[in-house]
RNA sequence: GCGGGUGUAGCUCAGUUGGUCAGAGCGCCAGAUUGUGGCUCUGGAAGUCGUCGGUUCAACUCCGAUCACUCGCCCCA
């Protein structure tokens, strides 16, 4: 992958097929469970961008630069916010529960870095209910995510799982008074980024938010609580903690969603607990989670989602609408597996055939041909350029198309055609009035 | 926004204290190979040494600025 433009990433031949293959399979796997696609334009208004948070330069925004103009345009930095803003304007013509999902480009002006670019495509897939969404789609949107990356060849992977709800309620425990509603989203945030820092710079950023000594054990234990391993076990623990009435119900959902993902056959390898994980400071108000590599650790999460209570209030007060949503990030997903050998780039073509031009006179004949076989199905390219057979076949070669179709003048007034094999060298003369199928399992 | 690194052929890079130093490998093109690719051999094309300025008899080399790319921080999936 190459980027001539810092941060803007563009693939040669081979890895763009490659990268869409991926695309094709994770767009199948969502429409295998029924999601329709949905596209909304790269531009929003700015105030529809900035209804996401309390930054007013968030995600570093990409504003456009329109004098003409005097609507104020931002390119999108995510696909929810857009989604939430389609929904706030079409919901009286959808149907919900509503199911869709987008894979986009998405822009964000930040300082670009491995694995991080200024513009990426992001796969989301949201469900969207009015008023409410029951938990069991919080599970299908887990179990979806789980399917589609196990059915890719990439490295092992495992959910990291949580719930916001008990993340903030055991927070709103130990962190009462003045500010307290600052401290506690710093406290998140330190959490949520505590494997990346060294124990003791940990602790001593928490003591700067005056946690008492007593409510440092507290918060302590509770880290250790998911170094339990067995998801049973660390609810076990935590049920009994009972520090208040939010933190209940995170327990609740978490257990449920657990126990439902059980009935929907994923395996207990794939989702484990993780009491630390908050997901950055985002609209997340219930499940919570995020799908890293096992043993790869130097690019971030490759998908992550979660449930969100509060979907359009910022942008349009009268409906409520609650969503649950996850997304897969492609743009960090296949260089890695293109740099691992998981994804086969050998191919810089489409065609399945390339038809091969001697006798530059008949070349109405080495169109039709070529015509024969589109009929049939078959991807198939007329080589177009004066060239020698040698040149031409070499071309498909390099390419990557497997067989190429050989005839002179001679054997095309005959209606006989040769197919050769590249691969294996077979050649087979085939009579080309008539082709049917006994010619596309050739080509297979 | 802050800090480090790097800019020489299409790609990856070498280039000594400033003076035969415009180079290699890969790739590309042609031929050996007159209907049949990969391998091998032979030949060929290709660079304002990122850009601008300075020092010097002399700059790819030293100095300054600038631009670009890149890695990390901040931030974020």
């Amino acid at each position: 992958m190459k980027s001539d433009i810092s941060g803007f990433p563009e693939f040669l031949p081979n890895e763009q097929i490659a990268f869409n293959s991926v695309m094709d399979a994770i767009r199948h796997h969502f429409e295998l469970y029924g999601f329709v696609p949905m596209d909304t334009p790269a531009v929003e208004r700015i105030e529809t961008l900035l209804a996401k948070g309390n930054d007013s330069e968030i995600y570093g925004l990409y504003r456009l630069a329109d004098e003409n103009s005097k609507k104020s345009l931002g390119l999108r930095f995510d696909l929810t916010v857009p989604f939430a803003r389609y929904v706030a304007s079409h919901h009286g013509n959808m149907i919900f529960p509503h199911k869709r999902y987008q894979i986009a480009p998405v822009w964000r002006g930040e300082r670009p870095q491995f694995g991080r670019y200024r513009q990426f495509y992001q796969c989301d897939v949201d469900i969207i209910g009015e008023e409410e969404l029951s938990l069991e789609h919080d599970a299908e949107i887990v179990k979806l995510i789980t399917e589609t990356l196990r059915d890719l060849n990439i490295p092992e992977f495992s959910t990291k799982i949580n719930n916001r709800k008990l993340l903030t309620g055991f927070l709103k425990h130990i962190i009462v008074g003045e500010k307290a509603e600052e401290r506690i989203i710093e406290c998140m945030r330190l959490i949520d980024k505590m494997e990346k820092m060294s124990v003791d710079e940990f602790w001593s950023d928490i003591s700067l938010l005056k946690v008492s000594e007593k409510d440092s054990t507290k918060l302590k234990s509770f880290l250790d609580v998911d170094k339990r391993g067995k998801n049973d076990e660390i609810l076990k623990m935590l049920k009994p903690l009972n520090f208040n009435e939010e933190f209940n119900a995170g327990v609740s959902e978490l257990a449920n969603v657990l126990d439902l993902l059980k009935k929907f056959d994923i395996e207990d390898r794939y989702v484990r607990i993780s009491t630390k994980l908050a997901r950055g400071l985002s609209y997340y108000t219930g499940i919570v989670f995020e799908t890293v590599f096992d043993d790869v650790k130097d690019i971030g999460s490759i998908a992550g989602g979660g449930r969100y209570d509060d979907l359009t209030s910022k942008i349009s007060a009268d409906n409520k609408f609650v969503g649950v949503g996850a997304s897969i990030g492609i743009s960090r997903l296949v260089p890695k597996l293109i740099e691992r050998g998981l994804l086969n780039c050998d191919k810089s073509a489409t065609a399945q055939l390339l038809v091969t031009v001697q006798n530059r006179n008949f070349i109405g004949s080495y169109m039709k041909l070529s015509g024969k076989f589109r009929k049939l199905g078959i991807k198939t390219e007329t080589y177009l350029q004066n060239k020698s057979l040698g040149a031409q076949i070499g071309y498909a070669s390099r390419k990557g198309i497997k067989y190429v179709l050989i005839a002179n003048d001679v054997e095309l007034l005959d209606n006989k055609a040769i197919i050769r094999n590249l691969e294996t060298k077979e050649q087979h003369v085939i009579r080309t009035k008539y082709m049917g199928k006994e010619v596309v399992s050739l080509l297979r």
